[in-house]
DNA sequence: TCCGTATATACGATATTGCATATATATTGA
DNA sequence: TCAATATATATGCAATATCGTATATACGGA
């Protein structure tokens, strides 16, 4: 999966309420480890590991090992659409986003991370999207 | 399905390239009838028919019967997002849109339909998109 | 090197999806 | 009422997706 993703395969990875779950919180937040995305979701590790594999072979994700952690972003090479589409959704809060965000933000003690997308509140976020 | 489509609905149904394209040709011809569709993708009725049922199901597509041939058009009650999402999709052109596209201008006799949206060339359209 | 935490993958079961082909329904005109 | 055209649905099969559970790998610290 080098070349950019094509609309159907955004689609697939997209077409499953868990991955539009992590996308939109991935969105909104710029960069989470997979334990954060495991508390926030409240789902297993192994599932939630397995659909971060998926968004990630399709180009939608991209992630960095620091240290012991995994931390997946959006991939910065994401077509235009495929950016707009993530923040319209956003935007438009399904009720699981709500849910999801109020677990992560009041998750205790989360790693932190390079200095690049360290902040201190979550909504605290002035970067360009993608 | 009375309600507006949920996200995972609306991607579940663009997670296929013939719906793609349906969708694309539709969002931007705003209305085209069954057999219009099937010889634009070059596509066998029954699977233009089977998959149209899909959109029109979830409630991206409404239709209408006039007379011999049934009409699809973006359903009117489309979420926002949704609607940005074709629009940004279209302008993106993905290729099969382009071979679709063509294959329909070039179609002769197509059926008359309706005042509202009727017009004399595809690309002349000044209607808001939803 | 051993342990604990974090993350990824393998495996088998079940469910969903897409297709081709055949057939049914609806409308129009003779 | 019959034939022709347009559209929708049924059936059976192959491919794919998702899940839970178990296990493997990677890293950091003692």
């Amino acid at each position: 999966m080098t070349d950019s993703p094509t609309p159907v395969q955004i689609f697939k990875c997209l077409a499953d309420e868990t991955r539009i779950r992590l996308a939109l919180l991935i969105a909104r937040e710029k960069e989470l480890c997979v334990c954060e995305l495991t508390a926030a979701l409240d789902e297993s590790q192994p599932k939630i590991s397995r659909h971060l594999a998926q968004l990630r072979s399709c180009g939608l994700l991209a992630d960095r090992r620091q240290g012991q952690w995994v931390y997946y972003r959006l991939h910065p090479d994401l077509p235009d659409w495929a950016c707009a589409l993530l923040e319209n959704l956003l935007a438009a809060s399904p009720p699981y986003f709500t849910a999801d965000s109020q677990r992560l933000d009041a998750l205790g003690d989360r790693p932190a991370r390079s200095a690049l997308c360290n902040r201190s509140t979550p909504s605290d976020n002035d970067l360009p999207p993608c």
